[in-house]
Parts: C-alpha cells; sequence; structure tokens
DNA sequence: TTCATAAAGGATAATTTTATCCTTTATGAA
DNA sequence: TTCATAAAGGATAAAATTATCCTTTATGAA
C-alpha cells in the first residue's frame, strides 16, 4: 500500500506535531522510540522530511525536530508525495504500465473507487488533525504493548 | 498496494479464463507474453496458483494450463490471497502491528474506508467477470503499445 | 573561542522482492 | 517403450527496500 518508510514517517511527524503545543525540540531518539521505529532508519526519514519541509529541524544543543504553525495545515498526502511519490494513487490496479478510462484493466471501475477513496483520505485529512485526535486521547500513533 | 508478483498472478489468470471456452491449453509461454510478464517469474508465480486451485495444469505435451468451470466462480480476492496473503486487507494504514477499533492509529476510520472499499473491489468480482470483460473487448490486460 | 550536542550525509549491510536459469518429473502420442 | 514436450522444482542472481554505522556540519551555551 505505503512503504514502511512512509508509514515511519507519517508517524513520526504526528508525535512532532503533537507536541508543538510544548515548544520543545524532539530529538530522533525520543521520536523513534515513541513511535516504535528503527532510530537510523527514522534519521533518514526525518531529513527528507525536512527537506519537503513537511517539519522543521535544528542542528546543535538544543536543536531537534519541530513542527510550524503552517506546517500543521498540510494534508497527509505531503508526506506520502515526500517519500513514496504519488503513484499509489494514479497507479493501475492489475499492474498495467498506464491507468486510464480509455483502456482500462477489467478491474479498472472498482479499483478507481478503492483507490480514490485512499486519495481522499490522505488528502482531506490535516497533519494538525492527527495530532489533535492523538493529544485527546482517543488514537495512538505507538503500538500497544503486549 | 499489492504485490508485482499478485498482479502479473491476476493478469495471467484473467487470460488463461478468456481462453476457457476455446478448450486450449496454454503454455507459460504464450501466457507471459500475453500478459507482458517476465516468463520465468510468470512460470513461478502459476505455480503457485495451481496447487491454490486458482487454475489448473498438466505436464507434458498437449499440456499447459487452463481453468475449470468452478474456477471462473471464484472472487479475485483468492488470487490475492494465494500470492499475497490477506494482510493489506488487515493491516493499519499506518503501520501499527495491529488495526484494532480499541487502539485505533489517528487515521484509522478514514483508512479503514478505503482499505473495505478494495477488500470490497477483489471480494465481489470473481475471475469469470473479468474474463468476459476481457472478451467483450471492454477492457485489457496487456499493455497499449508505445 | 571552545566544546558538547544534535541533525545531515555518506557508505555499507541485511532483508525482501523480483527475476533468471537449469534440472527433474509427468504426460501422451507415435 | 521411446521420445519430445511442458510444468514443477531447486539454486542463484539482480534489484529494491529497509536498516545500521560512522563521519561531517551546524549550533548555541559556557
Ligand atoms: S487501468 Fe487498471 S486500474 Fe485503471
Ligand atoms: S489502526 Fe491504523 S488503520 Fe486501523
Amino acid at each position: 500500500m505505503i512503504s514502511k518508510a512512509c508509514k515511519y514517517g507519517i508517524r513520526a511527524t504526528i508525535f512532532v506535531a503533537s507536541k508543538q503545543e510544548e515548544g520543545i525540540k524532539l530529538n530522533i531518539k525520543d521520536i523513534a522510540r515513541e513511535v516504535d521505529a528503527p532510530e537510523a532508519f527514522t534519521a533518514k526519514i526525518l531529513q527528507v522530511l525536512n527537506k519537503n519541509r513537511i517539519i522543521t529541524s535544528l542542528k546543535g544543543p538544543y536543536g531537534g525536530f519541530y513542527i510550524e504553525d503552517y506546517q500543521l495545515e498540510q494534508p497527509v498526502i505531503n508526506i506520502v508525495n515526500a517519500i513514496d511519490g504519488m503513484s499509489v494513487f494514479q497507479e493501475c490496479g492489475l499492474g498495467l504500465k498506464q491507468c486510464s478510462a480509455t483502456h482500462p484493466c477489467p478491474m479498472h471501475d472498482q479499483y478507481k473507487i478503492a483507490r480514490d477513496a485512499l486519495l481522499d483520505a490522505f488528502q482531506n485529512t490535516t497533519i494538525g488533525q492527527l495530532a489533535e485526535q492523538v493529544n485527546e486521547g482517543g488514537s495512538y500513533i505507538k503500538n500497544l504493548h503486549y
């Protein structure tokens, strides 16, 4: 569906966003631990998220990752786009090189419905909304301990 | 979304199904060529589809792959299940180890809608229906030549 | 200015997925 | 029975994804 890297990236971003009000900066170690993701890999991902202005980072002591107000308004699809690109939302469900209504695969109609629902989910949800949900305690970005 | 292997498998199965009425058996070479898939890899995939009774094969001269009547009635999800398993339809969209309504990730509700639409698409479409569409000329399992 | 700190960046490794090649087994016609 | 044929199976290889480690760069406090 979407890559592991992308999922780590979304969870990490939500975590950073959820701490925005506290005005603190978070370091990779804490972020990775909080979202159950491998530390070094998460570092790479946060790097590209920073480059794509999904989150902001500052080097050095008292540095770390944080999110700015305007960044909270970004739809989650921006994260997906930064890491995986937009192809999931455009690809043919049966792997034809081009998804098109004029040369459709036999599952085109049904598949497109699902794919568009996915697009809709990522497009019409902002990072801020997700962070808020987490802060309200109704949902989680960390696995249940088992 | 679903693996390349799975997509090759679905296209190959549809092709075999679309030739059922002709009562002929198809060999790997022809199938792979028709669906634009690598031959040896396709062979491996057809092997597991045969083991899972999605299609039927016969060795030796005059042998090949074909599909039986009852197999045309199978939903496409059976192919996905045979090759990729059912996890796409159950996994958390943000990568939590468990997708659950009681410990949901913040995208659970939106994501579940898309995931269920996908499930629906694969569950409520049979191999026979897809083959029929192809035979009627309204859709394709081969790439447009470019 | 020095120094400890934290992200950025580069190199590399491990794993998974995709892909190829070659040998073995089954099948049926001659 | 022999023989050519086609799938099954086993062993590898190539590519992509996931993951780790180490060095470099930026930053700000002391
Ligand atoms: S052509 Fe296959 S999904 Fe559109
Ligand atoms: S918990 Fe994430 S999709 Fe259900």
